[in-house]
DNA sequence: TTCATTTGCGGCAAAAAGGCAGAAATAGCC
DNA sequence: GGCTATTTCTGCCTTTTTGCCGCAAATGAA
């Protein structure tokens, strides 16, 4: 749908669950990783620094809430989004722990449609094009909220990579991005792409801007001239 | 910015709820009372008038819906904001409730971040209704008090979805909008609606329209032509 | 200069995204 | 209740985007 895949990690002791909650997300366009208790959700959630974890409250060695508790105490998961799924059952004693920090909740027993539908409106509420700025080269304006990149008072529509090539060069003119970490930023780090791929991308950008703003650096990458 | 406080009736019949969600939502700026079943959360509602009405669906001497119904049929209490708490994780129940005049739900365990985002996002709703201005983009008009659209004096009426839709995109003429952010936007955060709505309504206004005036983004979303 | 390597280019094929029509579902209304 | 308007879904079709191939051109090192 837009973007680059979200990654999700889910947690839960229950192998149906995951699953099944696993299968649906990855048919929604997720990247979707498992854990089956809580050390492993707290081992994986370092290793993938994923976008959204989903927490079962009831988990052996370690539960959600603890987990959560843990994540949230270190600055690089303060802006993680975070999910619990509880049994309706546990209740009042979970209140508590639901005070830790979690961006919503689902019950069990579990609607995928509920659940996916959650997880898409924490994603909508954390996407905002307005969080993304212009930036501006000389003539060039890279306005990414009207998604068009302006040329001496020109406007010209690209097509969504070749967008997104510009505006990772453009962010920071000058600098060379190596082909791996155009790859990674644009495509995204599990899409396998062959490396002609780029050159065709710079192509296609090169003679739309018609301006020959992109420099290439042989045997090492490309970059924005400033 | 704002006014002077809103009022928040809360009717549950556990204390530990009615004073962890007061808590929380005075700490939030709000003017928050309390009942602990349904009669004297209906005496309570004549008696202060409030803004928002939190109701427990589970409640001694009148359950919340009960309580609902009979204020929604009294024109005082038309346009009281109603969030019902459910312990039912099943959408029926969820969809009933909003049947009966409720403008949202949160489901037990409560999460009183969850509650309060929703209490804050209702609020948010009604406010920007008052708010809601004329928006005049060249020869067109889109009038949210009257409902309809004027195209070089001509007067269309739009069917609901439609008319909120475009007058989102011309809310920001020229802003790309996700499918995301129009989906939450226009549907709000817990409708689960299928992808091909959002093209299927975006083609009936440019039929109504009559006037090429929302592009197409590929990969990206939609947007009102400056 | 020559060779090895990297990049540019035109065209083509696959995949993705969106458009569209008609049917089904839903909501509103008399 | 039946009727109409609106909303949503489904499946198919068209267009656009994207990725890749082969080859030519460029680059740089030996």
């Amino acid at each position: 749908m837009e973007g680059k895949a979200k990654k999700i990690l889910i947690a839960d002791d229950e192998p149906d669950i995951l699953e099944i909650v696993s299968y649906n997300l990855q048919k929604e366009g997720y990247e979707v990783y498992t854990a089956k208790d809580g050390n492993e959700a707290l081992e994986k959630a370092r290793l993938l620094n994923p976008d959204l974890i989903i927490l079962d409250i009831m988990m052996p060695r370690k539960t959600g809430v603890e987990v959560c508790e843990i994540l949230r105490s270190q600055p690089a998961f303060q802006n993680t989004l975070i999910i619990f799924l509880t049994a309706m059952s546990d209740e009042a004693s979970q209140i508590k722990g639901l005070e830790t920090g979690a961006d919503d909740y689902v019950n069990k027993p579990i609607s995928t449609k509920v659940l996916i539908s959650r997880v898409n409106a924490l994603f909508r509420r954390v996407n905002h094009k307005d969080t993304e700025k212009s930036i501006r080269i000389g003539d060039i304006i890279i306005d990414p909220v009207k998604f068009l990149v302006n040329i001496k008072g020109e406007e010209m529509i690209l097509a969504k990579k070749e967008f997104e090539l510009v505006y990772l060069l453009a962010s920071r003119p000058g600098r060379v991005f190596l082909r791996n970490e155009i790859l990674s930023q644009v495509w995204g780090n599990d899409v396998i792409v062959g490396d002609r791929t780029i050159d065709v991308h710079i192509r296609k950008v090169r003679q739309k801007l018609g301006v020959d703003c992109i420099t290439t650096v042989k045997g090492v990458g490309y970059k924005f001239d400033a």
